[in-house]
DNA sequence: CGTACTTTTGAATGGCTTCAAGCAGGGTGG
DNA sequence: CCACCCTGCTTGAAGCCATTCAAAAGTACG
């Protein structure tokens, strides 16, 4: 929180804590002068919608701190989570003007947004953010690939190992630390939102984390709060083998 | 093939099929000369594996005539397609050095390549290629997660009706048809392809098909030829509204 | 302390898979 | 020319995994 607050003041893109992994990862100084003429930032409380599928889109921009989602809703109901948005992570396409999906904070959220004309311009201008955001969505293309083999042939074990490792794996390179054995981390998401990621309903999936609490490959400290005593044991019960993805 | 016989010897960019979709398409006269320096032509006949998943890939390429497929498999035997390559689709990735998929000719297949050194080279002095690859993938990405949508919250019913009306669909705007009430189209896979692009089994893509021809939604004339009396119809048993897509 | 929300757990149902057999079409060799 | 086989496809019957419906327990917050 408080540390949200004296993200929303940033105005230095050269001490941003999204800087080497951004959109703006590639630009020189010069490069993000320009940037910063043109950014602001914008705040949303959990639970927010930042933006409605179908509405016309007039910024992108990239996540300074938080957790969003991006969804997708059947006329009945029924909805899928396609994308998961963590710091430095890129929201918005050039080239469209309204929104594919829902996107929805889960978290409180900090976004550097800017107005999709001027940003359109600048990447005209500076080929190091075009050639940033292709390596960007190059790697989303992957995670959401990724994804289709999970949501198409895995069990529902399998499928909330695959997200308990993706979340472990993600949080220990945030943070910057060692995957050794043992890990510890929080679920940003609830069970339902979980159940919306991977296709399940959040019964299932709460049968699916006790199941794996009372086999040992978890523990868990109150809901949300997850250690895992073996990763190699983790990752065989989503399918992988049991290396898969650490050294890549 | 006597069509791909003579693509396969087709060394002028100007007059390509693919020109204005592929990743050339916003290149210059001067920018294409310059790429049929480093072109080359490979042809691969139905069922050959273009390249395995894991393998050095040292080249990149567009497919200019023919189908293939793009999957992921488990250790035991479980596979997902993850994409379905076209004509003018793009294969590889700039920047990586090894195949992430498999990718198997469906049918006979001839890809224009280009060996990767030189093409990254050109990429980074020809921001029309970048800029185009750029938009493709975003495309790419914007169809692997409506995919995630029929994967994870579809039924097999839906599934079915969802592949159907995405290959007429695309099978109208290739062959410049209007999409008028009626439709007809050759299924370019098999069952087992269908089923491991759905995530189901053969048999429930068998029996699914039998059922939306019982029901009228489909035609079938021999396997594989298949008429759909009533777009609308089709499209509201995937589950999509009755224009979804048609007019974006 | 009560209300609302999230999560867990139980029991019954059902949709898809699994296992199995039979069918259809196309090519091959005797 | 036809028996044979091979591959792709269809159909049937039984079983299982995830869902659905239902209720209760745990948690957060005024």
């Amino acid at each position: 929180m408080l540390n949200e607050r004296s993200l929303a003041i940033t105005q230095d893109c050269e001490s941003c804590p999204i800087r080497h992994r951004a959109v703006c990862a590639r630009c020189e100084s010069d490069e993000l002068l320009r940037l910063e003429e043109i950014k602001y930032y914008r705040k949303f409380e959990a639970g927010q919608t930042v933006i409605w599928s179908g509405d016309r889109m007039d910024f992108v921009g990239s996540v300074v701190s938080g957790i969003a989602t991006l969804t997708q809703t059947m006329e009945d109901g029924r909805t899928q989570m396609v994308g998961l948005l963590l710091p430095s992570d890129f929201v918005g396409r050039p080239g469209r003007s309204s929104a594919a999906y829902d996107v929805v904070a889960t978290t409180d959220l900090v976004m550097c947004c800017f107005r999709k004309a001027p940003f359109e311009d600048m990447m005209k201008r500076t080929p190091h953010i075009a050639q940033r955001l292709l390596e960007m969505t190059l790697d989303e293309l992957d995670a959401a690939r990724e994804w289709m083999l999970v949501l198409g042939r895995k069990t529902a074990r399998e499928k909330i190992a695959s997200l308990l490792s993706i979340i472990a794996r993600r949080d220990s390179s945030v943070n910057m630390r060692q995957v050794t054995d043992q890990l510890t981390f929080d679920l940003p998401l609830t069970r339902e939102a979980m159940a919306d990621y991977l296709g399940l309903t959040l019964e299932t999936v709460s049968r699916q984390i006790s199941a794996l609490r009372k086999d040992g490959v978890i523990v868990l400290d109150g809901k949300r709060h997850v250690t895992v005593p073996d990763m190699g044991r983790l990752l065989e019960e989503a399918g992988d083998d049991a290396d898969g993805g650490l050294f890549d």
